[in-house]
DNA sequence: GAGCGAATATGACATTTGTCAAGAAAAGCC
DNA sequence: GGCTTTTCTTGACAAATGTCATATTCGCTC
């Protein structure tokens, strides 16, 4: 059975018919790092499930890149503005790693939502889950010093940020590449 | 017709059967400013819809109070963590003006999830909405200079920032009250 | 494993922002 | 309306962080 239904189905049992239907929409893909899922200007088509790998999601900001967050294995990848809205993304989702990934289009997400009602109760749980999660990092991004920034990230996520390259993570908590690499070095 | 079934007819059409059980679940509250809906250690047992008011949700971070967000007659207000996790919160909720407020308790949101399977599809497209908020607002906060967040948050969030006083609106952006008040007292 | 390019580290300095203190303005309260 | 309390403003200075320049290290490719 597919991971990612394997998943789905520890939120709420699946029906064989739901799960027949969501097989028929998906079907596994083997990218390379860099692989770019979605960039500016273009509509977020799909909702993309991590089987492996590490995406990145960020924008363009006076010509820096500003990191939203990292995804790992497990994880549901989506450019969240774009998706929902199905207006033209401001941002980019990439790959940092090889990745294997599972994805379903918008129209075909709906056409579950709608035959499947039982279906929304798991679209639910799944948006209260990244929810949390996106109050979270909006919460870290409010302390003051750059060091609390990054002690609260090693804090809450700590086992994510082991395989993202530096200048991404100071990027991510607002600071420069620089600060990151002497807060690191100096004295906790 | 109250206000809040009004609002959500406009998502989905609701069920006559399903307008009763909303109605019976619900009693609107008439509230002072400075009350408070939640403290932190208790669980949010409650979202609640303003009807008409302002409400803030801050947390306390080294005896500062760091505001998360601001919420206006016609919003949810709810505490996602500990809503959405039933564990106590570590937020406050606190009604900024008086307000009128309509409630409903996450045991009887779950047997209307339960009882009204339709009602996970509205239930899913509100949290959409406020995903993508929050999703903003934390898109704000990653700017660099504090110049750059103000100018940012007046221009998506124009109308709510002019009831909320500015020392809030300073912790929300991540900056000192004395530095919000220099930026909008020197040439933009 | 040698060589190349990117990522990280480190130093010097400029700039931004925070802190503390004091005064002005505004808002709440009898 | 006058008083009190809070909020906002402004200045001087200190601390934190950004910028730029230059090593150094790391990771890839061949």
């Amino acid at each position: 059975m597919s991971s990612f239904i394997s998943f789905l189905n520890t939120l709420q049992p699946l029906s064989p018919a739901l799960t027949q239907a969501l097989l028929a929409s998906t079907t596994p893909e083997r990218l390379p790092a860099h692989h770019c899922l979605l960039q500016p200007g273009q509509v977020a088509r799909r909702v993309y499930f991590l089987e492996a790998g590490l995406v990145r999601g960020y924008t363009l900001l006076h010509g820096r890149e500003i990191s939203s967050w990292f995804m790992q294995a497990g994880d549901f990848v989506i450019s969240i503005l774009s998706f929902f809205t199905q207006q033209p993304s401001e941002e980019y989702l990439e790959l940092l790693e090889p990745s294997v990934v599972h994805s379903i289009t918008y129209d075909q997400l709906q056409r579950l939502y709608h035959d499947f009602p039982e279906f929304n109760f798991i679209g639910r749980r799944v948006l209260e889950k990244y929810y949390v999660l996106s109050e979270q990092r909006a919460q870290t991004l409010r302390s003051r010093t750059a060091a609390e920034r990054y002690e609260l990230l090693l804090r809450d996520f700590p086992t994510v940020f082991q395989r993202v390259a530096l200048h991404h993570i100071a990027s991510h908590l607002g600071m420069a590449p620089e600060t990151l690499s002497r807060l690191r070095n100096k004295p906790s």
